[in-house]
DNA sequence: GTCTATAGGCAGATAGAC
DNA sequence: GTCTATCTGCCTATAGAC
């Protein structure tokens, strides 16, 4: 396999990644702050000093470059859930792992992609909401396994099946962060997540 | 009082409402299925079968429209409000009943506004963002004084303050709502609410 | 109050030079 | 790969006739 250069390679975002790879990245902060109907072309061509026909020789419409977004944010998603399922530890420390990840990307002051895009899900090309109901299978998926190993375990608690109880985990944690950005002030994401997690444990 | 026309009144949603009312109706729609930054007046101007121009004699700019939707959508929520907490019952049912709100929105296959306007907050003018926020301090507000009822009556237990509570209630509906409404399934906000509201009660 | 006409800007996208 | 030039379309908004 050549290093070098396929036209449309995914690179990582790393000190001189790629030029594709710089405009995700500019892209992504701009959609999940902005939403995808409040980002342009010429915002991200400002930020990269670029014009920009140059972007669209890299993603030749706004809608690929969206479909690559989703892409790679899930990508990155699910390879932290992968790592979070390896390290050893119970089932509701890779839930308070879970949670971190969401609270990250609050504390960088954006909404999770997805979540994002899910507000503006009516105005989403075809293939960009079939990704975004993608990523939120996936977490479905996930969590429903951790959830079912803090069932055996005994050491989460909780009534109906883990579908259900990761479905609800899932919105309750986009929904913290829906509420808390415009009040600027993560602990209330902390305080949200924090209670979500915490009624899945025996009560004293 | 004259109930002839002034330029610019406030008119209520029924059958023969007056123009400005009807433009809210409209524009209300939009805004909680597409956002703020996915409508524009030309899309309220041929569902109401005139030209823009027309809209702007009654809002002048999208920034006023999008503050009197708020304004609408808000004394309309807080009246509800008023309503639950004037009928008896426990807190656990007026909780519900809050509950039901949000459920009615999303079966109208819409976002709630303010969680709308709230993913795409950063884009918002900012008497819209003041509004905005309002609107979810007069929902704590009201859900912190139902809580320390049921807190009294005992109905109702949880730990910690009303207020936080309060805050993960309405941030879980919203996000049970964000999240649904991809899905096309209110069935999966009505599970999310279920659990968000069972985790009031004492356990059997 | 609603219209026509129009301004001025920004959107996504393409052609073709370098 | 990135540029200049350009197209087409949509956007918010205003002037002024009716």
């Amino acid at each position: 396999m050549a290093s070098s250069t396929t036209t449309h390679q995914m690179a990582k975002t790393s000190e001189e990644a790629g030029t594709a790879a710089r405009i995700l990245d500019i892209a992504e902060e701009l959609v999940q702050t902005r939403g995808f109907d409040g980002f342009s072309y010429a915002h991200v061509a400002a930020k990269l000093r670029v014009t920009t026909p140059s972007l669209h020789y890299h993603f030749k419409s706004k809608s690929e470059l969206g479909e690559a977004l989703i892409e790679r944010y899930s990508t990155r998603f699910l390879d932290a859930l992968s790592e979070i399922e390896r390290r050893p530890g119970t089932a509701l420390s890779k839930l308070e792992a879970y949670a971190l990840l969401y609270g990250d990307v609050l504390r960088s002051r954006r909404m999770c992609l997805c979540g994002m895009l899910a507000a503006g899900y009516d105005t989403l090309p075809e293939k960009m909401r079939q990704a975004v109901i993608r990523f939120f299978d996936y977490n479905e998926t996930w969590l429903a396994r951790v959830l079912d190993q803090g069932a055996r375990e005994g050491s989460l608690v909780f009534g109906g099946d883990a579908t259900a109880v990761a479905q609800s985990i899932i919105s309750g944690l986009e929904g913290a962060m829906l509420v808390a950005r415009p009040y600027g002030d993560a602990a209330r994401f902390d305080a949200s997540a924090d209670r979500i997690l915490g009624g899945l444990v025996r009560r004293s």
